[in-house]
Formats: C-alpha cells, structure tokens, sequence
DNA sequence: ACGAAAATGATACAATATAACATTTAGAAG
DNA sequence: CTTCTAAATGTTATATTGTATCATTTTCGT
C-alpha cells in the first residue's frame, strides 16, 4: 500500500513524472488519471474494474480500451505491474524510490487481492535459476506470484 | 513429457482410471477423452485450445462448457493441473506414480507453452513461507507457476 | 423396472482482451 | 505562426475466455 491520503497520491503522481521524462516518455492527463485509479484502489484491479474507480472514485471517464492501452505504457515505464495470476494490475510499489529493485515478488491475497510487493533473497531467486537451469529452461523473469490469504482474509481451513 | 506414444497414453488412462476410484469418482467416456486430449497436447492447452485438439487429433466432439466441467473433475481428482498464469491447463506428470509428491512446480515456456513440472527443494518452499509469514500473509499453496524460455525457444534477449 | 443423483447437452450471456481505423493533440521544422 | 508528422486517444467491432442455467441423458442402488 503505498498511497493512503491525497497528499501521498499527488506526490507519488509527480514522481511517475519525473520517472516517465527521465525514460523519454510522458505521462499524459489521461495516463496520470490511470496510475491515480490504482493508487486509490489500492489492491490489484482487472482494466474493467480499473475504469470503473477512476469513474466512480475520481470522476474520470476512461474507456476499457484505452485503459489496455495505458495500462501497457505503465507497465513498460516500471509504475505498474501486470498480475498473470489474476490477471490484474497493481500499481508498483516503488515509484518514489530512486534506486534500482530486484525483480519482484508478489504477494496476493486470494480472497481480497490485496497484494505486498517484497523482495526475496537473491538466494532464493538463484536456487530456483538453477532448478530451472537443470530442467533444460531458462528464467523469463524472476517476477514470481504468490498466491496467500492476507491476516485481513483467514486462510479457509485455518478458520477453525 | 508424458506420454509420447499411443501405448503410454492407454497406460496413463487405465492408471487414472484407477486413481479415479480409489478416490471414489469416475472417469467416464468424456473425461478420459479430455484427458487423453491433454495428453497428446504434451503442452498448456486453453480449454478451448483443448476442444480443437481433442476433435481434429482424436475425432473427439466436445462442447467447451463440457471441457470446462471436465478439467475441473480432473483438477480435483489430480489427474490435471491448471495453470493461472496463462488459464491453460495441463495433464499432471505424476499420474503413474503411486506414491505422494510434494506441490508442484511448473516451468513453463512462454513461446511454445511446454511445460516441466518439476520439485523445488523443500528448503526453498520454507524460505518462501517464512518471507511470505513476516510480511503477514498465508501460503494458499506453494504450487509456484515460473515463466521460462525452453531450450528449443531461446530467449528474446539470448539471441545474439 | 423405478426413482434419485450424477453427468452431459445446449443455450445464453458475462467478462476479458484485442484489432482496426478515425480523430485529436503535441512538437518539430520551416 | 503555420504545417507536417508522430504520438496519443476515441470509437466501434469483434475475438477470446469463462460461467449460469435449465433440459436431457445416463448410471446405479433399491
């Protein structure tokens, strides 16, 4: 969760700014309204549900197609991340940060989709590499999903 | 790779068959035909990728409301995994065995969409649950989806 | 043979995603 | 300041994936 008031939103908007100038691209009206729908939504969104939060949490009237299309542009300037497990977006959580990540690793809620963006040891990213590498694969992306259950959301057969 | 010939797929059947009962369901004419449709895909297949395959390489007439039914049987029943990240589906590698696995762990190509399902060291699956504890969320399953390049389809940025 | 439950057929529709072309906008070049 | 071009967005249509619902058939115990 990284934008929870207004404030935090804005500066966070202004840093996507920064980051899309410093790649040569920009970050149009329509494009700051997107990463703002999923700044507010603050868990994973398909592109439907996406249009649907600018429209009714922020006034913006997006078409799905152009939501796509967006959604791309975000993906491919590192501020938001497709989930292939959902398929659903989430904004990335590390849009104010200046320094470089490792690939991330994402936890999913599978009841709220709410997610947490964490880093696993880089042990661990190349244990699997190796496995992969013995199997006769190569790694596309160490982008690995996880699918949890929140504290907010108790496991089903842990409810007891 | 599991069944590679006609011989090995009728073994594959006959052993789910008996899987089948021992967890009291059966696998009927329809779901043995689905499954035999996996089994000669040898790779993920969409449900109604599944429906072609089954009809132009077997002669199998099979409505994809039907296939959806049936591969949802055969999830439950172990004869078949789904894999989230690409909504395709795939005969389990593990059916002629009899003994228990550990949660799968499927390498899977993005360019061809063949698929290894093979076993993580247990101390990887730990350490991922520990990350996973301390940022405050519950393992749902530690089947973990890995998006490679196999050997036969280099990787976009292998090719040099 | 009969009745209940399971399995499948059939139709409709919801949800997700992309293709294709038209229009508008933003900058660069003159 | 115009004009040209490329990028961005609008618009419509359609492909793809998945589910809901009810009818029909099959299976199997009694």
């Amino acid at each position: 969760m990284i934008a929870i008031d207004q404030q935090a939103t804005k500066s966070v908007l202004a840093q996507a700014h920064q980051q899309c100038l410093a790649l040569g691209s920009k970050l149009t009206t329509k494009r700051s309204q997107v990463l703002e729908g999923l700044l507010v939504a603050a868990k994973a969104v398909s592109a439907y549900e996406l249009t649907n939060v600018c429209r009714d949490k922020l006034g913006y009237d997006l078409l799905p197609m152009s939501v796509y299309r967006i959604l791309e542009f975000l993906e491919t300037n590192q501020l938001a991340h497709r989930l292939n497990t959902s398929n659903k977006y989430i904004a990335c959580s590390h849009i104010t940060c200046d320094h470089q990540h490792q690939p991330p690793q994402f936890l999913i809620c599978k009841t709220c989709n709410k997610v947490e963006e964490v880093e696993v040891p880089t042990s661990i990213i190349e244990s699997v590499a190796k496995t992969t590498r013995k199997a006769g694969f190569t790694l596309a992306s160490s982008h690995l999903e996880i699918e949890c259950y929140c504290n907010d959301c108790d496991a089903p057969e842990t409810v007891s």
